[in-house]
DNA sequence: TTAGGTGCAAATTCTTTGCACCCTG
DNA sequence: CAGGGTGCAAAGAATTTGCACCTAA
């Protein structure tokens, strides 16, 4: 919370009721809610919000790393037909997502807190960053 | 290839020219693309092909485990507010994702060939699995 | 005061669906 | 030959945008 006090500080951006509810709702979650959820949500506290505010608020604080997307951000549904075991490297520029293998990564053991959760089928391993095209000027 | 002639026959899917052009296409593409993409690519070889059937045959294929979707399928874009390191655990029947944290897997050390593709800057682990709910009867 | 922010409604964009004809099995 | 599959066009969903009014700084 004074990290998104600071962001407004920092960055000029003013500090509104709605973005303060809204972020406010995010950072309570622990369940990644979709924009209309934070909507519905945020709606119960404050009722004159809409829905595209939320989208914009949302999109505000991922541009300044406040909250992430699961998954690729503003993207269509991307397939893969990479069949055999493999991770991803995804540039957080401009999205694209390369694939790499490591056999050391496929034996991962994983702790009892994720064992717990429910019967595990696959492990993956997400990389994020700045890939070479994007690095370089 | 073989696996998408397996199918047909174990399931009954007809094995028509264009899913076999588009499941060829998704298959030798190395860059994860969307639909559209696919659509543009198979159209050179099969100039009648039609989006729509490009959709359906890729949430087919995705149903019968022949092909993947990046991130989350056919969902919207979810928000994580969870600033500090975790992982996901993700449930491949309802979407359900439920964070977890580990110090081990945090400090994976990954190999050469992911890291000679841009500069690293996050690593989470994606699991994959059957929830707990889901799971039980 | 005043530029950025908001709500509303309309516009876009991506994806799905209804229907008549076609083709695999 | 029969029933699933396809293409077309139109519907639907999710997200974004234009604009006039509002409000934090």
């Amino acid at each position: 919370m004074t990290r998104f006090e600071r962001l407004c500080r920092e960055t000029g951006v003013r500090l509104t009721h709605q973005r303060l509810e809204i972020f406010r709702e995010v950072a309570q979650a622990d369940d990644h809610p979709d924009a209309e959820t934070v909507y519905r949500r945020v709606r119960e506290r404050m009722p004159t919000v809409s829905l595209d505010t939320v989208y914009r608020t949302l999109w505000l604080l991922n541009e300044h790393d406040l909250i992430r997307t699961l998954g690729p951000s503003r993207e269509r549904t991307r397939f893969d037909a990479n069949l055999a075991s493999h991770h991803h490297f995804v540039c957080v520029r401009c999205g694209a997502t390369r694939d790499f293998t490591s056999e050391e990564l496929d034996e991962i053991e994983l702790p009892s807190s994720a064992k717990a959760l429910g019967r595990i089928e696959a492990t993956r391993v997400e990389v994020r960053g700045v890939c070479r095209e994007c690095a370089a000027p």
